[in-house]
DNA sequence: CTGTATCCTATAAGATACTG
DNA sequence: CAGTATCTTATAGGATACAG
């Protein structure tokens, strides 16, 4: 089974990776724990816009993915910390790559944009 | 303007990335591409399971991006190339560090989800 | 503080049918 | 072949209220 391991079949690991990563609050997540452990609200912090909801799912299945540790420190109030296991300090590092690339590139990407609408626009009805 | 370049803020650069590429089509259509351009009905084979609509879409968007050029020969019947532009060969970089990272790790992802749901079965009702 | 539970909506994306 | 158009559903994700 699994016969054709290459990204473009369904079942391969590439697109198993980009379902985890496709819910676009795993890079973030991983890359604000990537320098460093940090407590729930922290995380929620860092990472601009997420809903609490959204982050208690994420944290959960990052976790649950060998990619973090959750530890909770019985005290009160609770005081719940996260961290990146190796295996998800190992991805923070392509993550990275993506962040450097989009730091030098994203701006052409704009420009191209604007370039593409300002063809395509007064076209129509 | 864009007081804090942090890929945590919103309207930081990785952000802006993560839409792109966090539709899952877009790391799979660029990889495709990477190898050669290929015309319309090529694309939609080497990507499984995406449908002819999302396939339309995803081109489109990743042409206006400036990640891919679109050349159309006006034969019959029609023959529509696509192929990656420099920006995008150069986003094919990153992407496939991610595909080594995929391939050579996701299986202990799969172990790790295993562990967890054997340790949070049974728990419950 | 660290969650859980519920409701609600926007949108991605599949299926299908049709066109130049 | 290479799309466009329309309908429909699944799901991500936001808002809010509540709990240990």
């Amino acid at each position: 089974m699994d016969p054709s391991p290459n990204p473009f079949n369904r079942d391969c690991p590439t697109r198993q990776l980009l379902d985890r990563i496709g819910d676009q609050w795993t890079v973030l997540i991983v890359g604000a724990l990537a320098e460093g452990p940090l407590r729930f609200t922290e995380v929620g912090k860092r990472v601009d816009g997420i809903s609490q909801k959204v982050l208690t799912q994420t944290l959960r299945s990052l976790v649950r993915d060998g990619l973090l540790t959750r530890t909770a420190y019985p005290v009160i109030p609770p005081r719940v910390e996260y961290a990146l296991t190796p295996l998800g300090r190992d991805l923070a590092e392509p993550l990275d790559m993506l962040d450097r690339w989009a730091r030098g590139h994203m701006a052409e990407v704009e420009r191209a944009r604007d370039a593409y609408d300002r063809e395509n626009t007064s076209v129509s009805a």
